[in-house]
DNA sequence: TCTGGTTTTACGGTTTCCCGTAAGGAATAC
DNA sequence: GTATTCCTTACGGGAAACCGTAAAACCAGA
């Protein structure tokens, strides 16, 4: 039973064209597509107000800004938006992100369907995907079953992130106290700092704050 | 005077699908299409050889490593062997890469044609800058032309990049002589490396390593 | 080979960071 | 109320980074 009422949410005009021929070569006929997250949610309420909603979104993560302002700008926020609205709704991300922490949390806390990567055979995969989907199973890259175990996994704390965030803007460590009591953030001494520096940099197994940054920055943690 | 032979080098299969229509619209036949340097090179090297030579490379920047180890292993590499193969080869990139400095670089040192980046309405802009590049024109997106003024140009050395990259891996300031010595770089004092990073720091206006190598992250300069 | 100039290195003082220990404070339990 | 525990902060010694200065090495050209 394939889908009927299919959305697409992709910012790069090539890339939704591609999505779209994907979608009828499957014989969905005309897909919707949109090019901003707003557009997308606006189309999924109506959808569903009138009682014609649909049945897969395909979205992109990251939507490049432009001069008109959005209220929902990435597709993460997106997908918490739809589900809100119409929590049957099946998702499809498809995106080039590869970090694995990344795809794992839209896993975990948005329950998406599929994910599939703009990747060497992304075209194929989507249609694997979709047929996948459609069938009422998920779909997933196949590395996504190993990359669990080799994590050194910490879970960043906003507290972390500000702090490493101040580092990463040139603030020196001694002087992160005043910028923490400027914004009421506790524990503010600089005793609470370097311990938890420390410790991040004990548990990732790292001697430096400049290795910290280099991973933060990898890991789009900050 | 329109294009009659067209490569087009990009790994993902949907974006090249996309362009390949882009170029069978504009009425070139047969594009030829490659997911891989190496292959882009190799067909480069032999039409040249056999006096049918391309006349347009449209090319992305970033390709992904996968198990087939390449010798050519993103875009920038491929346009400097294209075009010390084939001097007069026309070229157009088409990448996700918006940061202004790397767009210059290959401006001033590659000498590429055009520019278009994979955003909001890259289809249409694709067809705009083929279509400027069979006339002689060059194409490059329009914000172009403001960004030289905002940098804070510095441009990295080898060396330099080296030391960062030591940084970043957790190395410790004092142990990086022997780092260098190691490899035969020079100078390898402690102090040309303090003198080096203090005026890298200096010219940027930053006031601490860690802000440093953010921002190398940010710039993929490391 | 000498000389002038540049680059590299060595050295010291100061600041910052690192890290362990202990003292202070707040919340909870008894 | 006070004991216990947990979290936060203060302190101090040692290591590393920072930065200016001066000595040493290097490298032209005469």
């Amino acid at each position: 039973m394939m889908f009927e009422r299919v959305l697409i949410a992709e910012d790069q005009e090539s890339t939704s064209i591609s999505v779209r021929k994907t979608i009828e070569d499957l014989n969905i006929e005309d897909p919707e597509y949109v090019f901003y997250c707003d557009d997308a949610f606006a189309r999924i309420q109506k959808a569903n107000k009138i009682g014609q909603p649909y049945d897969l979104l395909i979205t992109d993560l990251s939507f490049e800004e432009d001069h008109y302002i959005q209220k929902i700008v990435d597709g993460a926020a997106l997908i918490r938006a739809a589900k809100d609205e119409q929590p049957g709704l099946k998702v499809l991300v498809f995106s080039a992100e590869g970090n694995p922490a990344v795809i794992d949390a839209l896993i975990k806390d948005l329950g998406i369907n599929g994910y599939v990567r703009k990747a060497r055979h992304d075209a194929k995969e989507l249609r694997l995907a979709i047929e996948a989907i459609a069938k009422g199973n998920r779909y997933f890259p196949a590395q996504m079953k190993v990359p669990i175990k080799e994590r050194n996994t910490y879970d960043f704390t906003n507290y972390d992130t500000t702090i490493i965030a101040l580092l990463a803007n040139g603030v020196k460590q001694k002087e992160i106290p005043e910028y923490l009591q400027d914004q009421d953030i506790k524990p503010s001494g600089l005793s609470s700092i370097e311990k938890r520096l420390n410790l991040i940099r004990d548990v990732l197994g790292f001697s430096t704050n400049e290795q910290l940054i280099a991973y933060c920055k990898d890991f789009k943690i900050i």
